[in-house]
DNA sequence: CGGTTCCTTGAGGATGATCAACGAGGGTGG
DNA sequence: CCACCCTCGTTGATCATCCTCAAGGAACCG
């Protein structure tokens, strides 16, 4: 679900393309914009001096993204990227917001997607406390899985492990050296490089 | 803000009592109520086997609390305990979803009130990276001085360091520690063991 | 004053981060 | 088809730091 993209258009939505790597909007940005994926996928995330990263979420054609500022006069938290050349409708803070006003169902479909959203990020502090990389790691999986369409069979895991890193706020060598305790006893599985779970 | 108290009692609400740390509900549980505070106060938390734990939240008189879990049919992520004697507004699920329904500016409220949990929550996640003790407890500190109303001035701040411990996810002897480093360094006042910041 | 609860300190150990080096795979252009 | 490059994966050694455990001190309250 999300925003009926004719109706975006009709109230003066641009689809604008970004290169792969190219920065959305930035940490500490005010939020002018509502942004809805047509085509590519995007990350937003935080990263502190020392080049350490934590991915807050991942976003797919279909998917919104950066929404709560526009409620609330705040600044973005974290960073936006396209991960890969995407296109992606931008529409003003101001006519979202009349969107917003002026349709209830949108309405009770933004109050449902927060409501997922707290209960997910909920869900991640309380494992980034467990400070065990294996816990972290498996949760992340766990909370990936959830959304695949067969979370019952074993399914390719299609991150590099720089990037469960990043989700995780691991290094890559924990990641690793993770995996490998994982793998032995089992509770994933490693072909080729590939991680299966 | 938060719902009318009249409208509440008027659609079947209870107010309930309950004892210093008594549980209201559990991790896991299925949400079937919507909670309004009276009077008193409320810790959500998660709590690990090794007797860890971490403070998703502190709600006082007037906050609502655990309603995300409402909207989406999900379990409570985390468990809720009275801190001290409390009164507490209780509202079945299918009454509090039927207001929400009928009264578009509570629906409003809560978009509004959605959007700064979760700009918060992505707050601490990112704080929670910057493994840092130091930066962990400033950025508590932080959370905790917005909501004052004297957010210029040096203020005591009414947590124990075991409290501090459970919010930022750390032990109370690596919090003392810092709070030693931050007293020298000035970033903090300590004066007969009480903290001011 | 006796009993809690909270705070503090020190020593030792566990573990993830860091640094450095190398291996493996995939794609590209000559 | 091969050489090269680039990204990703892997491993080992060392380091820094937070946790753990243990013990005691300080503040507060009846």
């Amino acid at each position: 679900m999300q925003i009926d993209i004719d109706l975006l258009y009709s109230c003066g939505a641009v689809a604008k393309k970004y290169k792969k790597h190219e920065v959305i909007f930035d940490e500490g940005e005010a939020a002018n914009f509502y942004y809805q994926i047509l085509d590519g996928s995007v990350r937003m995330y935080n990263s502190n001096e020392e080049g350490k990263e934590f991915t807050q979420g991942l976003f797919y054609a279909g998917d919104s993204f950066g929404e709560p500022p526009l409620f609330i006069n705040e600044t973005y938290p974290s960073k936006a990227i396209a991960i890969q050349d995407s296109t992606i409708l931008k529409l003003s803070k101001d006519k979202f917001l009349k969107i917003i006003d002026e349709n209830p169902s949108i309405q009770k479909y933004f109050l449902n997607l927060f409501a997922h959203k707290i209960h997910s990020k909920a869900k991640t502090s309380k494992e980034i406390i467990n400070q065990k990389p294996e816990y972290r790691i498996i949760s992340f999986l766990n909370s990936f899985k959830k959304k695949t369409e067969h979370p019952d069979e074993k399914t390719l895991i299609p991150f590099t492990r720089q990037e469960i890193a990043d989700f995780t706020g691991l290094r890559v060598e924990t990641v690793i050296r993770a995996f490998t305790k994982l793998n032995q006893s089992h509770k994933v599985e490693i072909i080729h490089h590939k991680i299966y779970y």
